[in-house]
This record gives C-alpha cells, sequence and structure tokens, in this order.
DNA sequence: ATGGCCCGTAGAACGGGA
C-alpha cells in the first residue's frame, strides 16, 4: 500500500495535476492539505473518475483537508471524523478516516507566522491538543496511525537548508522542534528517516528567489506511524517532480510504501 | 541592503502562507 501527503496549495489550481500525479503513482491513500475549498465546492465526482473515494472538510479561502482512497484497492474512507474532539477549532486543518487497516490522520499544522505572534501560539496549543488526543490511539490496541501532512516543522538541522538563518525562526524554532520530538515520544515514528536519504532533502521551497532551482528549501512534510506500522514501511521518499512543473504547489509529496 | 511569489477574495490591494 501507497500512502502519501502533499499541500496542494488550492485544490481548485492544482486538480489537474493532482489527477495527473494520481494516474502515474497510483497511491493508494493521500493526504491534502490547504485545498482551500468549501465542501460543496469539492471535486468530489473528478477524483471519483479517477478511482479515489474522498473524505474531506473545508472553508473559504483557507485550510481545508481531505483523505483520497483509491476504490479497487482500499475501498472507501470509514468511520471519518473531522477535526478534534478535544480542540474546537473553526479552522479544518485535521481529518481521520479508516483506509486499508490503517488510521490514516492527515494535518496542517498551523504556520505560527512568527515566533510569539498570536498565531504562533495558536499553532502551538493546536499541536499541545493534537498531542492529547494522539496518545491513546497511538498507544492503544487499535487500528495502527499513520499520521500524515504538514507539520510547519523542521525537525532536525539537516531538514533546513541554512540551520544558522532558521535558528530560532518559526517552522525550526525549539518550542516547535520539541512537540515535534513529543510525537515521536509518543511511538511515532518518522518514515523518512527509516531509510538512507540524499543529504538536502526537503518538501517545501519557497517561490522566491529560485528557491526550489537552488534548493533552498525545508523538511516540514511528514509522514509518521505507530510502532505496529514501523517494520511495514519498505520506502519513503520525496516526489520532486511536481515542483518542477509549470505552476506547482510550493510543496512535494512525500510518498511511503507499506507492506 | 531589501525583497523578489502565489492564492483567494476581491473587483484594488491585502491577508496569509512558510
Amino acid at each position: 500500500m501507497k500512502i502519501a501527503t502533499w499541500n496542494v496549495n488550492s485544490l481548485k489550481v492544482r486538480l489537474p495535476q493532482v489527477l495527473d500525479w494520481l494516474a502515474s503513482t497510483q497511491a493508494d491513500v493521500v493526504c491534502l492539505q490547504e485545498t482551500k475549498l468549501t465542501d460543496d465546492k469539492f471535486p468530489v465526482d473528478a477524483l471519483a473518475q479517477a478511482g479515489y473515494d474522498t473524505a474531506f472538510t473545508g472553508q473559504p479561502t483557507y485550510n481545508g483537508v481531505a483523505i483520497l482512497a483509491r476504490r479497487a484497492s482500499v475501498g472507501a474512507p470509514a468511520s471519518v471524523l473531522s477535526g478534534n474532539p478535544l480542540y474546537p477549532d473553526e479552522q479544518k486543518r485535521l481529518i481521520s478516516a479508516s483506509v486499508g487497516g490503517v488510521r490514516v490522520i492527515c494535518a496542517y499544522f498551523p504556520n505560527g507566522q512568527a515566533v510569539g505572534s498570536d498565531k504562533y501560539g495558536y499553532k502551538l496549543a493546536w499541536i499541545d491538543a493534537l498531542l492529547r488526543w494522539l496518545e491513546p490511539q497511538v498507544a492503544g490496541g487499535g487500528e495502527p496511525v499513520a499520521l500524515l501532512g504538514d507539520f510547519n516543522i523542521a525537525p532536525e538541522a539537516r531538514d533546513v537548508h541554512d540551520p544558522k538563518l532558521w535558528e530560532g525562526q518559526v517552522l525550526f524554532s525549539e518550542p516547535e522542534r520539541e512537540r515535534f520530538r513529543a510525537l515521536q515520544a509518543l511511538g511515532l515514528v518518522d518514515a523518512f528517516r527509516l531509510f538512507e536519504q540524499p543529504e538536502k532533502s526537503y518538501t517545501w521551497w519557497d517561490y522566491r528567489q529560485m528557491a526550489f532551482r537552488r534548493n533552498m528549501g525545508l523538511r516540514i512534510d511528514h509522514i509518521l506511524v505507530s510502532p505496529a506500522l514501523r517494520g511495514r514501511v519498505k520506502a519513503c521518499s520525496i516526489d520532486r517532480e511536481m515542483r518542477k512543473r509549470e505552476q506547482p504547489s510550493d510543496h512535494a509529496p512525500v510518498v511511503a510504501r507499506i507492506e
């Protein structure tokens, strides 16, 4: 089973690319972030025609997350839950569903804007609530858990093109990295780091400064798996191809293969 | 030295992203 996460930065704009990418990768489960679509505008039919059943939650202009499940291989998303019951939030950043025997959690962590800002405080509180909600799910004897999404956290120096420049900045500040470690302390494992990876592997590059061509990026999109899945992960990689296209998302997909 | 882009909502700039 191939599972993936991709911040598409508007599913309306990116739908043709998403359909192309689904056709070429044949991913079984895909978590999307920043759909920026209200539910009435979600492209249910186009994705169904491509072979994917969907679960989604959105709002005007901002945020929005979705889980796509390849009907022929894993069936439709089941037991769909929008949001975190421990953190009522009008921002649509979280959706989870059971797919292919895995509890798939699709998350769009808040950006935080600037360290010390209100949005930064919201980011930390949002993650703390996520931790409280996840703990029993990861520890419990239920379905194995996969947490996929745009975490808006670069966990280590090697995940940042210029760690000195980014030290203390939002996305790489110590309180954010500490929370990433708290997710790991629950038992969740960074699938990407289970394998030998190229140096300077990133998932996001600013649209400005020709950042992609210069590989000035951050690794902020992640796939974390619970202990029961760890041994079943056979590969994990960043798919840079879509970032090379015309009118790309600023994020690249991350893909993991689970046996 | 600074900021340089893209998207949505607009129906011009601006908030937000990261």
